[in-house]
DNA sequence: GCTGCTCTATTTGTATACAAAATTTAACCT
DNA sequence: AGGTTAAATTTTGTATACAAATAGAGCAGC
């Protein structure tokens, strides 16, 4: 249990994502310090980390807030994530093992079996989000670029703290497990065209879903 | 000169890029903040910052150590830089104007000019990498997207401690100013796939240059 | 009532001190 | 001699103390 840093990152961190720091909510490294009974030293360090990750902005001598996101930014994640998901994609289609294939069907079945039961939205959308992300980290290990997976994942934070406002449409869940049904098709097919196209249309369909309509702008 | 943090911060950041530090060379916070006269926590602030750029590792409770690439990590860097960079073309095409247009082809004519020129490489090529990173530089800013201005920036690292190793080619110095002017008549016409086809070449052709033939793996 | 100022109080930035962990060195035993 | 263990040293992690900077409250002037 060493690494107090570490353990208040991830506190902070957990409390950025469900909510339960407000946007733009001041983080005084003597309050979160004495709330967790440590010293501010290790509290600062997170704060530095999480700046790192785009999670809290800090400005010189007048210390870290909780990061804020528009619509804008929101469509610039997805974009993003369309574009290096797909690449994920392309990667991992020549270099998929039989085993690997067969653990991305397994968990399009979860998926499908878990959107088939009655249970009540609060219980069935975390259990089909953990497997989501499972989904696709995999593919992401799969395709064997760590740094592809370092970018990736610095820019998922953000959509997980919108997920929690909205929730997927039946017909947007249905379409979202036929997209991840397709691609892990096409990686057995050896299809990387296929494969890297469908999760490109998967992530953007997400981002309207999520967004609605593009703005003029 | 305040932030002593930032001072130091930069001050290993060049000496790592300068490759005046040697790769995997040990990090001790006390012998730095001895060495610059002053006291460990700063240069633990620059060192995690550091770390989270990815110039440095840190293992917990061992220290900080210069990062280490080999050929894999920059076939991974200029894949991904090929990406983003060809999306940051085609994000800037509708959006610039003429005089960014006017900007870039000034950048442009400078480079063919040095180019021309019978100078020593010594300081030539400073001189061209110099251009070169700011042709770059604006049209990631013409894509406004910060976001993935950020994630570009991210990759920029390790390429240019390479660079100092390696010397273009007069045939691939040719190639690349050929890539650059194409790239803003593509922008010029109003032609983003056309734009972000140069750019995608641009970095792949960079990378063989770089790093020779694809290695089978 | 509003604007601008000074002074105070809060908060960040840096230094130092101490505790815990890891690495090195040395001794010891077989 | 070799290898294992145990002390000693180095180095990181955390806490505390102090200095510098910022924000806010109160007050003067218009």
């Amino acid at each position: 249990m060493a690494k107090i840093a570490t353990t208040v990152y991830e506190q902070i961190r957990t409390a950025i994502l469900t909510g339960e720091l407000s946007n733009s909510e001041r983080l005084v490294e003597e309050d979160l310090a004495v709330s967790m009974g440590i010293s501010r030293t290790p509290v600062r360090e997170a704060l530095r980390r999480l700046a790192a990750e785009g999670l809290v902005d800090v400005s010189p001598n007048r210390g870290a807030r909780v990061a804020e996101w528009d619509v804008h930014d929101l469509r610039e994640i997805f974009d993003l994530r369309s574009i290096l998901e797909s690449h994920a994609c392309e990667l991992a289609t020549p270099r998929a093992s039989a085993a690997e294939i067969e653990f991305l069907e397994n968990i399009c079945t979860e998926m499908e079996e878990l959107a088939k039961t009655e249970l009540s939205s609060e219980t069935r959308l975390p259990a089909l989000a953990a497997r989501n992300r499972i989904f696709h980290g995999k593919i992401i290990e799969m395709s064997n670029s760590t740094r592809l997976g370092l970018l990736i994942e610095t820019l998922i934070h953000v959509p997980i703290v919108m997920q929690t406002y909205k929730v997927y449409s039946p017909e947007a869940l249905q379409r979202s497990l036929h997209h991840h049904r397709e691609i892990v098709n096409a990686m057995k097919a050896g299809d990387e065209v296929w494969a890297s196209s469908v999760m490109r249309a998967h992530v953007l369909a997400a981002r309207e879903e999520i967004l609605g309509q593009p703005d003029p702008e």
